[in-house]
RNA sequence: UGGGGCGUGGCCAAGCGGUUAAGGCACCGGUUUUUGGUACCGGCAUUCGUAGGUUCGAAUCCUACCGCCCCAGCCA
């Protein structure tokens, strides 16, 4: 390694890893120390991913360490619930924080020394206007603001007053305290921004012990400190508060001096990614849960199958940048089929059954077939399908009056039944009303695997289920849950939701096989797409999410038209 | 009208004064194929928001302009 080289010269790059290369070699560190910084007010989605696998990524790639750290300084907001299952998502995510578990609560009592610290130095004073006096008292984005009449309190009154509001003698908005910095700043935080308030609320952690409470600018930068954070990596919005984050890191007699950089937050089309949005999603019932599997939540994603890796390889190819940016969820799905497809068994469903009888097929018997369980994975062996003279094939998978690209099942036309025979269509039985009811065909004995003898070719594999052996199950199958890209982009969010996000099917027929499917397992539906079982399967009723469908190029020329 | 950012193909994104302007997704062909899947091959920016300037040479430096995003919570 030459001296110009750093740890992880092959991994990704990014701004921000050019940072710490840069660090590195200034040796302005041993090792990078990062940290997740998440507020239990909500589940993780996956824009937080983007930034574990930042972080994380950046504490393993260069051989430091990334903590994980609840900024739990709300407890108006904040509860156990989510301080849970955000550690079981990062978990799952792939990630590990070892020891470093840390709450920002934990650190109330030095930050409140920290603020008397300020108010002795004369750079903090307890304010007694209210939060419309104040709003009116900062000033417009182009006008500055005007100092508070409470600016000028001696140190010993400030610092009376501050206690006194620790020990509960006023009431929730009564007094804050601030920081003494220049109302005149055209960076509004700057405007003698807030540090504590008082919150007579009940905090997960730390119970009643506190009635007054550090805001978010006067605990990040503190947190970081004690922990020796060297980069702290935060979303563009916070841009603003660097100078904020700086400012009291340079006042504080805090043990070290991170530094704060900021990336562009993920946007995905069809999606939406605002805990207030989420919130929103989950409490007025448009979802049936955080884990719904049309939520871009982890749990969501985690239910409908998506493996971590694929989330993970997602937040590779996006990179790291400072520019606002819109992925297509086309993206994120093509992480998972390219994953999956290495993956994921192979069997057969059919989604919408249309009874076939094989009319030269004796009634009554049975036979079994071989078929491959991953042509990608010639380790995943094969298993055995049971054939018989009435199957099921997809009612797409037939089309009396075909259109000339249509190279499935039509009257008269020969097609393979994977891994079986091939079988000639030889008539069409309907209902009363018209509806193609039944199809009734011929099989030839000589093409037994699905190869003829004779060399001749079919233009068309279909999957089938043998109707005596098939199980029956519940599918459910997901689209996007807004029907337009950019979702809200004229009007409420809620408006744009896609009434047809959720297809719940029954009636389905599975292969027998798939009877002891492991519960968390992956497979693809043959010619359908990527499924996984559904927490909500019973042995009575097997239920299967669709991960995702496979390209189907067919589908597209259709829509091409 | 203040402050902070960002503008490279449909969507991301490399590029850091001299390369034919990486790569991925998407899209369009074609080959292979017992998944209209996969894999493979090929195509897809004479141009980097615009206009000037500096330079032998600019996406990269300078100037001006244009467009977009964020900030006026005792949320984070």
């Amino acid at each position: 390694m030459s001296d110009s080289e750093t740890p992880a010269d092959g991994g990704p790059r990014d701004f921000i890893r050019d940072i710490i290369r840069a660090d590195l070699a200034a040796g302005r560190m041993a090792a990078p120390v990062t940290r997740f910084p998440p507020e239990p007010n909500g589940y993780l989605h996956i824009g937080h991913a983007k930034s574990i696998c930042l972080n994380f990524g950046i504490a393993r790639e260069f051989g430091g360490r990334c903590h994980l750290r609840f900024d739990d300084t709300n407890p108006v907001k904040e509860e156990m619930e989510y301080i849970n299952s955000i550690q079981a998502d990062v978990r799952w995510l792939g990630f590990d924080w070892g020891e470093h578990l840390y709450f920002a609560s934990d650190y109330f009592d030095r930050l409140y020394e920290w603020a008397e610290h300020l108010i002795h130095a004369g750079k903090a004073f307890v304010c007694d206007l209210s939060a419309e006096q104040m709003r009116e008292y900062r000033g417009t984005l182009t006008e500055p603001g005007r100092e508070s009449p409470h600016r000028g309190r001696s140190i010993d009154e400030n610092l009376d007053l501050f206690r006194r509001m620790r020990a509960g003698e006023f009431p929730d908005g009564a007094r804050v305290l601030r920081a003494k910095i220049d109302m005149a700043s055209g960076n509004i935080n700057m405007r003698d921004p807030v540090l504590y308030r008082i919150l007579h609320a009940r905090h997960p952690r730390t119970g009643d012990a506190w009635c007054i409470y550090p805001t978010y600018d006067f605990t990040h930068g503190q947190s970081d400190a004690i922990e020796q954070i060297t980069h702290s990596i935060c979303t563009l919005e916070f841009e603003d508060h660097r100078p904020l984050y700086d400012w009291l890191i340079e006042n504080l007699p805090v043990p070290s001096t991170p530094h704060q950089y900021e990336f562009a937050r993920l946007n995905i089309t069809y999606t939406v990614l605002s805990k207030r949005r989420l919130i929103q999603l989950v409490t007025e019932g448009h979802v049936k849960g955080w884990d719904d599997p049309r939520l871009p939540t982890l749990s969501g994603y985690r239910r409908r199958g998506f493996p971590p890796a694929a989330i993970r390889e997602f937040a590779a190819r996006i990179g790291v940048s400072k520019s606002n940016a819109t992925m297509e969820v086309a993206a994120l799905e093509a992480c998972a089929r390219e994953l999956l497809n290495r993956t994921a068994l192979r069997r057969m469903a059919v989604l919408r059954p249309l009874k076939v009888v094989i009319e030269n097929y004796p009634a009554g018997e049975s036979e079994t077939l071989d078929a491959v369980n991953n042509p990608e994975d010639e380790a995943a062996g094969v298993r055995a399908v049971p054939f018989s003279r009435e199957l099921y094939i997809e009612r797409e998978d037939f089309m009396e009056d075909p259109p000339k690209k249509f190279f499935r099942l039509a009257p008269g036309r020969e097609v393979r039944l994977r891994y079986a025979y091939f079988v000639t269509c030889t008539e069409v039985i309907k209902d009363a009303a018209g509806q193609v009811v039944e199809l009734r065909c011929t099989y030839d004995p000589a093409t037994r695997g699905g190869n003829a003898p004779d060399g001749r070719k079919v233009k068309a594999t279909l999957h089938w289920v043998s109707a005596a052996h098939a199980l029956d199950a519940e599918v459910r199958l997901y689209d996007h849950l807004f029907a337009r890209p950019d979702p809200g982009a004229d009007g409420d969010v809620m408006d744009d939701l896609n009434p047809d996000s959720l297809e719940v099917l029954t009636g389905c027929k599975l292969e027998p096989a798939l009877a002891d499917a492991p519960k968390d397992y992956p497979v693809q539906f043959e010619r359908l797409g990527y499924f996984t079982p559904d927490p909500d399967w019973t042995d009575a009723a097997p239920v299967f999410n669709r991960t995702a469908t496979l390209r189907d190029a067919w589908a597209k020329a259709q829509a091409r038209g």
